[in-house]
DNA sequence: TGTTGGACTGCTGACTGGAT
DNA sequence: ATCCAGTCAGCAGTCCAACA
């Protein structure tokens, strides 16, 4: 004889409310969240991967969340792979909820007068502009009772995370506006190659793109967003370089260290370089043409439903580009 | 009140089948 | 041949009524 409680057998004849109760007692919100996932990769595979789960194991929880909702959400016939209207409703649903949910994070107890509150702010490699740090201080001071969040990601996660409407805004590198989203240019960065002490070419101020070409090299894999690379890989390309990758790594300040540690050259910021370079520590190769412009786009959801704090933190931002005095563009 | 053990849930790896 | 989604068996963790 069984222990376990039994389930209430379902009965047929209930009405709509107490359906919906039903729903909402038995309703894992973990579904939900897998099910967003695989609408925003467009495939299981590509979900369980971006959630660090096996296969069988999203495709099960889509099948739990539609035998849930008694709907299917996904046509997923043959090589098919669309929302169905079921799915489109759901999914809309979802974010609404995920962007009020997010906005939890930002309850806080006393000072009702004062603006309060989370910020989540995802953003691709390091930001390297005393601008950006002057601004943060800035709103620090000014609101000392907002918390910010900030996370590196890829630029193809920060852009889906901020079309899910679970982040407050995002900063990418993407040329394409992303579908629904508004974007600004945040910042442009200017990226040159550089090497360490102990680099062949160092203290080398004539070097040709001919020396460069088979040197091993130190490649950033985290900015992948469609046909947008960073410029070492362009510049790689384009001039047909032969040398081997020696490390990588999708963290602007593991590049620098690998650079200093002397596995290669790498391409980095030059704002970021700088110091290093007047310590003697980073040399810069500049064979003709070895610089390129960055654009990083500064990304938010207009359909987003945003606390106090998100509100203030986005208006100030966006005032100050809109001004054109903020400085965190073309600088070098 | 703490422990036990059956039922349940959700995961994984292996495998299968369809589409390209 | 390869990719992708579904199915299946087995396993581990959790829940909770029953029991000491």
């Amino acid at each position: 004889m069984s222990r376990y409680r039994p389930k209430p057998e379902l009965d047929v004849d209930a009405d709509a409310s107490l359906n919906i109760q039903r729903l909402m007692h038995r309703l894992d919100w973990n579904l939900i969240r897998t099910f967003m996932v695989i609408a925003a990769e467009r495939s299981i595979s590509r979900a369980a991967a971006r959630l660090f789960l096996s296969q069988p194991a999203v495709s099960l929880a889509l099948k739990r969340l539609e035998e849930n909702l008694g709907h299917q959400l996904i046509d997923r016939s043959g090589s098919k792979f669309n929302l169905t209207t079921a799915g489109e409703q759901v999914l809309e649903i979802a974010k609404d909820t995920y962007s009020v949910l997010a906005q939890l994070g930002g309850v806080s107890e006393g000072a009702a007068s004062d603006v309060s509150g989370n910020i989540r702010l995802l953003v691709v490699g390091q930001i390297v502009s005393p601008a950006y740090d002057e601004f943060l201080s800035g709103f620090y001071r000014q609101y000392p009772n907002i918390g910010v969040q900030i996370e590196t990601l890829r630029s193809s996660d920060i852009v889906s995370a901020v079309q899910q409407k679970t982040a407050t805004m995002g900063v990418c590198i993407t040329k394409a506006i992303p579908y629904r989203l508004d974007q600004k240019l945040f910042m442009r960065q200017n990226y040159a190659f550089y090497c360490g002490r102990s680099h062949s070419l160092y203290g080398r101020s004539d070097v040709t793109l001919e020396e460069l070409s088979p040197e091993r090299y130190i490649n950033f894999t985290s900015t992948q967003v469609g046909d947008t690379f960073l410029p070492l890989n362009l510049f790689r390309e384009k001039h047909g370089f032969t040398g081997r990758l020696s490390a990588s790594s999708d963290s602007l300040s593991e590049i620098l260290r690998l650079i200093l540690c002397g596995f290669g050259y790498g391409c980095l910021p030059m704002q970021m370089a700088e110091k290093y370079v007047e310590s003697g520590d980073l040399w810069l190769l500049s064979p003709d043409g070895g610089f390129a412009e960055v654009d990083l786009q500064l990304i938010w959801n207009p359909e987003q439903k945003l606390n106090a704090a998100e509100k203030t933190f986005m208006s100030e931002l966006v005032a100050l580009l809109d001004r054109g005095d903020f400085s965190l563009i073309s600088q070098s």
